[in-house]
DNA sequence: GGGCACTGTGTGCACACGCACGCACTCTCG
DNA sequence: CGAGAGTGCGTGCGTGTGCACACAGTGCCC
């Protein structure tokens, strides 16, 4: 993560599909940025921590590894090492599976929980002077139409 | 850069905004993976380069490397090194300012323009069938409005 | 039951990036 | 004119990431 927001973005002859396509990767990383300086100044949270953590908050049952890497956007290999960390902090547990010796359920513990509880806090109130509190409920719904587009 | 594209993204009980901002992050990491991929693997390119070469495309003067770093999404010692890299290979040209002795003065080069106008082609067509060809104008305009209210 | 392809996970290595620093140069002010 | 603050640019260092590989375990098919 990069930790400035830079990038004016006012480029110059470009599509009107080109400049929305700058403007939409330019607006995540910029969104993403600042919500990772912000997650790391008050928690000591790398994005990536709190993505993983994300997710798990919303299972109700253990996940395995290769879950966290299909439905996050991260890698496999990055989910091992970030696994690992949070295990070390005791935020989330990992449990060799029953059924797949190979396998592991990874859970949020509830320290993990809490943390996760504060940081989602603290990313709102990162999010809601450059994001949430300026744009209205037909822009929400812009954006939801246009992510269905592009996901199908 | 990624190089895959994964993430369903299809989280569970989130309010309107937030999934509207994971979808923003997960289009727009998501679809310049994929430009990424697609200009390493037709031109050996990388998409930092490409981005450095976007905008010196469309500038008629030379510019300083300060700029490039204020105007691009990259930092500034990335674009020392971006354009160090391009010199490298005759893409860019680097002539000290005439004014400021400590400025550099950067443009493309006829054989970097030739490049980039290869590169933007692919480009485009790596984007079509993911981004362009889902939108209609109203998607786009849509787009257009919220960048606009998220820049200011 | 035994061999074999396949899957789930973790790791060494190379690479790219940001940060902090250093250097050369410019500007300002007394 | 000279000293000090400020600016433009490049670079060493630490960190994080993806890729390719290795290893253990599973399921299939004969």
């Amino acid at each position: 993560m990069n930790g400035m927001d830079r990038a004016d973005l006012s480029l110059g002859p470009l599509s009107e599909q080109d400049h929305a396509f700058y403007g939409l990767v330019w607006a995540g990383t910029t969104l993403a940025a600042r919500v990772d300086r912000e997650l790391a100044r008050v928690h000591g949270l790398p994005l990536s921590w709190f993505e993983v953590m994300l997710w798990l908050n919303y299972q109700q049952e253990p996940v395995a590894a290769s879950d966290l890497g299909a439905k996050t956007m991260l890698s496999r290999s990055q989910v091992s090492r970030v696994v690992d960390a949070l295990a070390g902090r005791g935020l989330v547990s990992r449990t060799p599976s029953a059924s797949d010796a190979r396998s592991v359920r990874i859970e949020l513990t509830g320290q993990g929980r809490a943390l996760f509880a504060e940081a989602d806090a603290t990313r709102r109130a990162a999010l809601a002077p450059v994001f949430t509190d300026r744009l209205d409920a037909a822009d929400i719904a812009a954006l939801e139409a246009v992510w269905r587009k592009l996901r199908a």
